[in-house]
DNA sequence: TTGTAAGCGTTATCAT
DNA sequence: ATGATAACGCTTACAA
């Protein structure tokens, strides 16, 4: 035996049939007699034999291998994106190459380079500068088969597959929710940082307030940093000037800035305030007050991203847009007290 | 042109040196002249060239790609880790396969397999079956100059090269602070999720409490599962029977239920009853009562396990044990009121 | 049913 | 300084 690998022509040797024959029947190829079949295994076994995914790669120029691309791993909006995908591609034989952006639009553009090389077969990525990602799948002529959004919809090239949750109605099931328990001044608080939702779940906002015949208030739409000590400012300030009695907030991060100088105020919530976050990140739950917030159901968004991708590189035609409907999680910022 | 790929043989013919000069020119060979390489960069850049990455570790033996195992990406403490890695990872020019094994001893083993296949060049992983992993590895005889693990120390074979933190020197620091701060019936809250390092942290709490002459209390003592519900009315039943003045918890997770509990017994943390928590994981200082914990440096475990595992593939001997120190972080559950 | 041989794209060896 | 050729391990026509 070699010193090295155990390749099929070891095999092929011991067992006295061609390379080409033991390549069969290790694929278990109908053209193969079944003893021979036997044998071969066999020998496979004893010699411990694996196969080369880079022998095999060359010649069928697949890689098995697909490419996750999120800007931050440190969130947990985006490690319960890639759990989902991770969950569906533990299923099939395909592997999952990690690239973390860490927010750098090169980064993200030079992610697809692999596409290129064609060391991985398809990407699913959520980028954060959306637009300019697809620009350059555009003008890099990008196969769109092997590209799938998940997160956020893809906007302005109609042929880019996405899978993300109906931000507008998400923002707008939240807002609804209290203005039900009674609130007439709501606050919308955007940090800058998801600019790539942030419009959607304005527009969301807006349409509840409308919906229910309140006045728009520009004074009650806070931009700003995602910086905690920012939005723990912007949010006194907010209090103190305008007066609001509730809070729709862009994330469930920001909610404990808010929350912080809410209670630094002296005032207490839900009763004087009401806070609703977005992503129903899992801590919420057992935080002193319980979070109410929307459930983008972002797992489920990863799962559901990675079936695409792989039905698509298994030449289905699949859906452009996929849209997963958010869910209200009420819990205790937006208790009616009796 | 091709119509598909573009290799060296098109290079080399528009060219009109050979396929071999124009693989030395791209690896900028000091053996090719000058203006060759430049002539031979000019038509790659031109024709778009892109190196199969296939071909190439066919024929090297190298991959260029790592794995890292982690049980679960949900949990912080293993995301931590990721970012970690991927932050050394993308200064260098090698790849992150990530396998996400859901807690099961199967899958751990078999992530090892792709090692054997030669698809990956080394691998970081984070065990939970930590015994059952070091004696595979053993038994495989898997080259440990290709292993690390990260987050908990190999126990029993002492080749295995590992990066983690001082569990136990966490632990007693926790403790110490709280009996520093007046604690004399200090609790330890293990939920048995991590016996891998529950051991080492429950002998620095012992520690303390001798070091200060402190007895030890089995009715102190807690193991249970790590349900929330279950912490939670271990939590009452103990406080309420045995009437603790602290209680180190074995991760910041668990302190969410525990503090539940407490204020709903009307007490007061930290007048009535300390808590400190272990991992640091980022929203416990945002929380209404911020956690003292331990802090693991589990990005910084992460970082330097994979600079290790790149230093030892580049044939460099490493240090076997890689021990970061923990830091202890003071926050409102352990303030003594003035 | 099995064997022969070409080829995937690269690097490495040995000439020239 | 450059070129011809073999080799890496596999799959797949095509031949037998």
């Amino acid at each position: 035996m070699k010193s090295g690998t155990v390749t099929i022509y070891d095999i092929a040797k011991v067992s006295g049939c061609s390379p080409a024959t033991v390549s069969l029947a290790l694929k278990n190829d109908e053209r193969v007699a079944q003893k021979t079949k036997e044998k071969v295994l066999k020998i496979a076994d004893e010699l411990e034999y694996r196969p080369s995914y880079f022998g095999r790669s060359l010649i069928t120029g697949k890689s098995n291998t697909i490419k996750v691309v999120i800007p931050d791993i440190h969130n947990p909006v985006f490690a319960n994106i890639v759990d989902g995908i991770e969950q569906y591609i533990n299923q099939t034989d395909y592997h999952v190459l990690l690239d973390v952006t860490y927010n750098s639009r090169e980064r993200e553009q030079d992610s697809f380079s692999s596409l290129l090389h064609k060391q991985v077969d398809g990407i699913i990525i959520s980028p954060i500068y959306e637009k300019e990602v697809t620009k350059y799948i555009q003008e890099k002529r990008i196969d769109t088969e092997k590209v799938i959004y998940v997160g956020i919809p893809c906007s302005g090239y109609d042929k880019i597959h996405y899978c993300t949750s109906d931000s507008k109605k998400g923002a707008y099931m939240g807002v609804k929710n209290m203005i039900e328990n009674g609130c007439k001044r709501i606050a919308f608080l955007a940090p800058t940082i998801i600019k790539r939702q942030g419009a959607r779940r304005k527009e969301g906002y807006f349409e509840a307030l409308e919906e229910f015949g309140l006045v728009r208030d520009k004074n009650l739409v806070i931009v700003c940093s995602q910086n905690f000590s920012e939005i723990y400012q912007r949010t006194s300030r907010l209090v103190q000037e305008y007066k609001p009695d509730g809070i729709f907030c862009l994330y469930d991060y920001a909610t404990f800035p808010v929350m912080k100088a809410v209670k630094d105020m002296r005032l207490c919530v839900p009763r004087d305030l009401m806070v609703t976050g977005y992503d129903n990140i899992d801590i919420v739950e057992f935080l002193d007050k319980p979070l109410t917030t929307v459930d983008p159901h972002q797992m489920e968004q990863g799962y559901r991203s990675a079936e695409l991708l792989i039905a698509m590189l298994q030449g289905n035609k699949c859906a452009i847009r996929n849209v997963i409907e958010p869910t209200l999680v009420i819990r205790e910022t937006t208790r009616q007290i009796q």
